[in-house]
DNA sequence: CATTTGATACGAACTTAATCGTAGGCGACA
DNA sequence: TGTCGCCTACGATTAAGTTCGTATCAAATG
């Protein structure tokens, strides 16, 4: 699927994507311990999301449940390409080394990462 | 300057930041050559960041020359911040790998960043 | 049975970004 | 001098995203 979710939608798929299907009190409740917004806007914005096709929803009594139509990685992936396009001029490269060199990385991490690079580099 | 530039604030951004202070006219020759636009659009653009105080100007004739007042690398930092945070959930490492994995980099930049990781890891 | 609680539906308002049409001005140049 | 081309200014419009109030319904509760 080709959409771009806005980020709104982002917060409520991340959180859809991490716990799995949940109801909009579920998503709100979370949403709302760092955000301060009333339950109908949530509701609106997961609607809206099953309007265009983004989300799921099954009855449940008189509640429903949500579920992620679009898949986690695939959506990162699109979002990571128009990103490095947009705000770093296409140089996937140069938005790494300004990601490793300014968050706090883990040694597990760093070492993932460099296992990452051998592969890269036998593959050539 | 903590301004979250737009998209399209960004395209004009990007110029400036590599071509230096420009008119209007070099702005928008540039980008209408990947998209469809209207000059007064991209003027337009540019007067409201100007009203912002994204960009400065001085004139030039009857003309402006205009140029970027945020930093390059600040303002891709603080887009990047934003970015890991709403798509990846915080994990740069998630971000790096993603990046790594998908997009095509000569070996001169995964030496670069190889290079980069053992800095890194010196410096625990 | 009446009331309270909690859910969905939906329209309307607001905000921000982006686009463009039109007006006005100034210099070049025939 | 008159007209043409290129520039800025600016209002109006459109589109998208977000927010929320209100209506409505059904289940649970007393």
């Amino acid at each position: 699927m080709i959409i771009k979710p806005t980020e709104s939608e982002l917060e409520i798929l991340n959180y859809l994507w991490k716990e799995g299907p949940s109801t909009v009190r579920q998503v709100h409740d979370f949403l709302s311990a760092s955000k301060d917004t009333g339950y109908t806007t949530t509701l609106k914005l997961m609607q809206i999301m099953h309007d265009k096709g983004v989300l799921y929803r099954t009855e449940n009594g008189r509640s429903h449940i949500y579920v992620a139509l679009l898949d986690e990685e695939e959506t990162q992936q699109d979002l990571l390409g128009r990103f490095v396009e947009s705000t770093f001029r296409g140089s996937a490269a140069r938005l790494v080394m300004q990601a490793l060199g300014n968050h706090s990385t883990s040694q597990e991490e760093l070492d993932e990462i460099r296992e990452l690079l051998n592969n890269l580099e036998n593959k050539k």
